[in-house]
DNA sequence: TGTATTAAGGACAAAGTTATCTTTTATTAT
DNA sequence: ATAATAAAAGATAACTTTGTCCTTAATACA
């Protein structure tokens, strides 16, 4: 479904929302170790997501490292893929059709429509908190 | 969702289903003209779908081309899939964790899986005659 | 001020996917 | 047989994604 930048991108999210807070900030090999993805490849993915500090922030130097703000965990799961310019492949044609239409329907269009909804809801529905909470509790894991 | 080389086949064999008969074969002009893909990656991904004659069929020479027959038109479109070796992204993990499974779950995991769900039972339910008779009534395209 | 620490940034390498081109093989019709 | 046709097969190129490494910049602290 998703590429492993944005896949990664979503576990070190996840990750440090549940692990980190303002005065307890996670290195970066904390979170590659913490998620199970390559340090340096992770690195960039950090930059795109600490990127004007929007998603997550980050500060250099000692007891520098990456967290995430209370308002920020508040955002749903979807504001990682529009960080990863991600957000409109659930709007693509199943079919791979240039535009996925109402109009000029592919043949699936209108059964996999109402699944790119439930999709779609499911991003927009959960926040980054109640998804590191599910982890926080014992519920899930996002280690690999 | 898929690669562009299982886009090309889903539409290209759609496309056959709907014009082809084995009286009437296509030739990989007609298959990349009329689904809109480069000719010779659809050369590609042709020789995979009728290797064996097993999903598509095809004959060399003058009046050779692609044709699918009866039986397999009742196929339905996971065949394909699992012809281009994709069937089994639908069972990964959103996130990317190695396994998806329920005693180790991704924060998405349940929830996800019920979208998984549909989306198999679309696959299996729906088969290849289906979706061609979807474009003959002129209720769906498939040519980009 | 200087040094250690940590992320940011740039250049590059490896692997995978998509795409093209050329040659070979099978088949038909003359 | 020969020529024409059309797919199969192989080599290779272009591009994208994934991944590494090295240098630079910011920050804290002694
Ligand atoms: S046109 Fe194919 S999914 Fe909408
Ligand atoms: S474990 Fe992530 S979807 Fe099943």
């Amino acid at each position: 479904m998703f590429s492993k930048a944005t896949e990664y991108a979503l576990r070190a999210t996840i990750y440090i929302a549940q692990k980190s807070s303002i005065e307890n900030k996670l290195s970066l090999d904390d979170v590659a170790t913490g998620i199970g993805s390559p340090r340096a490849f992770t690195a960039k993915i950090m930059q795109i997501l600490s990127k004007d500090n929007k998603l997550v922030s980050s500060t250099r130097g000692p007891n520098g490292g990456f967290y995430i703000s209370d308002k920020a965990k508040e955002q749903p799961i979807i504001a990682i893929l529009k960080c990863m310019n991600e957000r409109d492949i659930i709007d693509k044609c199943v079919l791979g059709l240039k535009k996925c239409s109402e109009k000029e329907p592919c043949p699936l269009h209108f059964q996999y429509k109402t699944i790119k909804a439930d999709l779609l809801g499911l991003f927009e529905l959960k926040s980054i908190q109640q998804l590191a909470n599910e982890i926080e509790d014992g519920n899930a894991t996002i280690s690999n």
